[in-house]
DNA sequence: TGTACATCAGTGAACGCGCGTTCACTGATGTAC
DNA sequence: TGTACATCAGTGAACGCGCGTTCACTGATGTAC
């Protein structure tokens, strides 16, 4: 049943999609490859031909997706607007479509040392593409205040996700979202360096 | 092969606190009853007469790793000890006998409603102790601070574990516990309210 | 342009294995007399 | 105190099921002439 380069580009796509967003929202060791690649409307032999095992898939789609996540952000410019679309409802409500380090991070540490390595990576540019938007002098300081930028962002939408309470999970946002925007100190963004 | 009364209370501790070690270090999916009840000394089957089911097992688990957990951090009275204690190397790389938030976060939105009841009691303890430590005017407040500074060192841990390189990994940590110590105003603790 | 054929994306049966749970059984404990 | 027996913590075989992966096969695609 070959298909045509083109269509098994598509198909490749739409794997790496369903992948993207079936591990966020349920697991890495969650999700099977079966309902993957069902997801995907394939079988899952092929997806083996495309990325040698669930792991590769793994890596690709954490590749591919943050290269997604990364667009859709991509018109965000300043610090304030960065923390309001992290620490909202909406992030907490659509983790398949989210954060990789909110939503897999606890599970990261037991994957291969090639998917380590890609989310290390990942880690990096969320780090880099922070700091570009805090204010204070020397790449290395701006870069220290958005590792701890981020961990807060990190770590509230994780709590915010796991508590069972509305009212709670909603005042862990706000406390965090108040947090963050009371030390982000120019308003307008982009005054850096 | 029925056992006397203290000997089975002995066996369901040493269950427990198997578990409570295991699930922190492997996930609640990446460990099975077979490896859970074999590092308690025990077969499979006296899990279900003791817990009714692996859920049931994880529910106890963290009730009592938890208390075990304030047990241990008994001794801290000020925010700087438990910012330092918390966001450190050895708790990084000890997550078996460390946090539930930070090991577990990201697999507690899929866990059963009893889990992720017992879970929220343990984020709003959490908060109370850090409340208890913060200076701010009015429990509310001390308790937004409280949210606010549990994520970061939430998100700290998580992120520190994930990453696949040791001088980054220290780095985030060290950001973070800066972060935090500045954060907190009173170094002689306990000057709250 | 038309024909012959090699390529290979995708299929689906089958693999061994571990999962969580059930249950008939064992035999020391704890109790009733 | 000694004896008979009910209790029940723990055992281990068995259950159906889903896991990740392999592989012989299919048949449309893409290519060589």
């Amino acid at each position: 049943v070959r298909v045509s380069k083109e269509k098994a580009a598509e198909n490749r796509e739409r794997i790496l999609t369903a992948a993207a967003r079936l591990f966020r929202e349920r697991g890495v060791s969650g999700i099977g490859v079966d309902a993957l690649l069902d997801a995907a409307g394939l079988t899952h032999g092929s997806l083996y031909s495309h990325f040698g095992s669930k792991d590769g898939l793994m890596d690709m789609a954490l590749s591919d997706g943050f290269a997604r996540v990364q667009k859709n952000a991509a018109g965000i410019k300043s610090l304030e607007s960065a923390v309001t679309a992290y620490v909202s409802a909406a992030h907490r409500d659509n983790p398949g479509s989210g954060c990789f380090m909110a939503a897999l991070g606890c599970e990261i540490p037991r994957q291969s040392k090639k998917v380590r390595t890609t989310f290390t990576g990942i880690v990096r540019r969320n780090m880099a593409r922070i700091a570009a938007l805090m204010s204070a002098r020397g790449e290395q300081a701006r870069e220290d205040q958005a590792l701890a930028t981020m961990a807060t962002m990190v770590g509230a939408i994780v709590l915010a996700r796991a508590v069972n309470d509305r009212d709670f999970s909603d005042r862990i946002l706000a406390a965090n979202r108040e947090r963050l925007l009371q030390q982000a100190p120019n308003p307008q963004g982009s005054e850096r360096s």
